[in-house]
RNA sequence: UCCCGGGUAGCUCAGUCGGCAGAGCAGGUGGCUGUUAACCACCCUGUCGGGGGUUCGAAUCCCUCCCCGGGAGCCA
């Protein structure tokens, strides 16, 4: 089919010249000797207006192009005579290929609540809020394979199902084959699971991040980027069942080194999402005001702040508010002071390193202290936890005390203790939840509204 | 999982003290010579979330279940 997308179609290179485009129809407004149709192909945050008059517009189809209809339309585009946008198409021939029933399509010209459309799921992204989202996520995603690939990275592909049921990081989703209305027991009545698929009870993954482990100590840059599953009963705007995960590992790195690769690469990402999504972008800050290209320029180009958990404590200790949780070295940062830290006294991302031990997974290693662990989390603004990271343990009789002391089974972890017994290195990485930057530098409320379908608790 | 707030027309919401089910928008029809969430007129629209109870009478009060949102915890 010959036909330009909307995107490349609204150029000075086509004024006085015949094209086609085709999309979904937005809006549709009528006057005695003019038809206005606003389309949109998803494309481009832009849409095209489309000026029906005269004889045309008599012609019966026309009335088949409703609201949500999919249509071409065969016109001369030229330099709009009207405020509101710089070219229009006056269209001298239209195909309507789906009609829209308009007593039963769900999308109106008028704004609709996020709550609404998430019902709608498979239509929403005709919108043009989901449309730049949606388009701001393919920048990102692609950014991020653009980021590693200029610095050496291999783009390994870990498991997503695993036998994993040790690595700490919340509820799993069993994955099974077994029959449900007839389940193999074993002798004390539990499921059997020797009789499973696999011939043992295996998970969907819930981080790639041991497997990038051992990938990392052959490969020497690596990272992941895919879907990851947490069955935790959370229920937040911040939170999904099914999320993807960017989760970088290098070996012969430190804490410094992660956290330097962790900060290049947000600001990477902030760069080249204002190159390519400056419309979609605008678009957003106009309507929802919640994060500014000035917020996101200033993110690309000033350097994070750096400040260790004791001294946070301290910071939040001293601070002149009345927290609903206590702030005590040793217990977590909660939502509230994270909030704090970022929003109040840092006005913009910060970097939390060397949390206490107990407040961290097994793997992370052990500082000289003896009582804190080569960690950092950096926290955004608003959004709270967007990178979880740390130097890993690579002395093997640390990690072996570590492990008994968290009560971590040692047995199915062997390949794991391998890596520090053969040619084991300093190495370090982090995870970053993909959609929580997207929400982050689309100001976007709630998580699942950043990804085309969101799994949540009692959700698919 | 816990704590709040909600569920009334396709959408957003009002509904007083328990007494006839409402508005705006959308949609339909007509009008209007350039509209921008167009405008003007008329018309159409209901399992008041489900079930049970109290009452002469329940959208409204009580019990219960379901769903949605916000916050918390868990985390990325």
């Amino acid at each position: 089919m010959e036909r330009l997308t909307i995107k490349e179609a609204l150029k000075e290179d086509y004024i006085g010249q015949k094209i086609t485009v085709c999309g979904w129809i937005r809006t549709r407004r009528e006057s005695k000797g003019f038809v206005f149709i606003v389309l949109s192909d998803g494309s481009a945050q832009e849409t095209m207006q489309l000026v029906i008059s005269g004889v045309l517009s008599a012609k019966n189809y026309i009335h088949r192009c409703n609201t949500g209809a999919a249509i071409k339309a065969t016109g001369v585009l030229r330099e709009s005579p009207a405020k509101g946008q710089q070219y229009e198409m006056d269209v001298s021939d239209i195909e309507v290929f789906g009609e829209s029933d308009q007593d039963l399509y769900p999308l109106q010209k008028k704004g609709h609540t996020f709550e609404f459309l998430r019902e709608i799921g498979h239509l929403r992204a005709r919108t043009n809020t989901f449309g730049a989202i949606f388009r701001i996520r393919n920048i990102l995603a692609d950014s991020v394979h653009q980021f590693f690939r200029e610095r050496g990275f291999v783009w390994v592909h870990t498991p997503i199902i695993t036998s994993g049921d040790c690595e700490g990081a919340g509820e799993l989703f069993t994955v099974t084959s077994l029959d449900f209305s007839n389940l193999p027991r074993s002798g004390d009545a539990s499921v059997d699971f020797s009789r499973d698929f696999f011939g043992r009870k295996t998970y969907l993954t819930v981080s790639g991040q041991l497997e990038a482990e051992f990938l990392a100590m052959s490969l020497g840059k690596v990272y992941t980027f895919g879907p990851t599953f947490r069955a935790e009963n959370s229920n937040t705007t911040r939170h999904l069942s099914e999320f993807w995960m960017v989760e970088p590992e290098m070996a012969f790195a430190d804490l410094s080194d992660d956290m330097k690769l962790a900060e290049d690469f947000i600001r990477f990402l902030c760069a080249r999402v204002l190159e390519g999504g400056e419309n979609e972008l605008a678009f957003l800050e106009a309507h929802y005001k919640r994060i500014s290209r000035e917020e996101i320029r200033r993110l690309a180009e000033t350097e994070f702040i750096h400040i260790p958990y004791t001294d946070a404590i301290r910071e939040l200790q001293n601070a002149p508010v009345i927290f609903e949780f206590p702030v005590s070295w040793g217990s977590d940062l909660q939502s509230e002071h994270e909030k704090y830290l970022t929003d109040e006294v840092m006005k913009g991302p910060v970097i939390v390193t060397d949390y206490p031990k107990e407040l961290k997974a097994f793997y992370m290693r052990m500082n000289d202290d003896g009582k804190t662990v080569a960690a950092m989390d950096v926290l955004a603004p608003r959004i709270g936890e967007i990178i979880g990271g740390s130097q890993r343990e690579e002395r093997l009789s640390v990690l072996k005390d570590r492990m008994r002391e968290m009560r971590i089974p040692m047995e199915s972890l062997q390949w794991y203790l391998d890596l520090r017994r053969f040619g084991s290195a300093p190495h370090a990485g982090f995870g970053l939840g993909f959609e929580r930057l997207v929400q982050y530098l689309t100001g976007m409320v709630n998580i699942r509204d950043v990804i085309p379908c969101p799994r949540a608790p009692g959700n698919i």
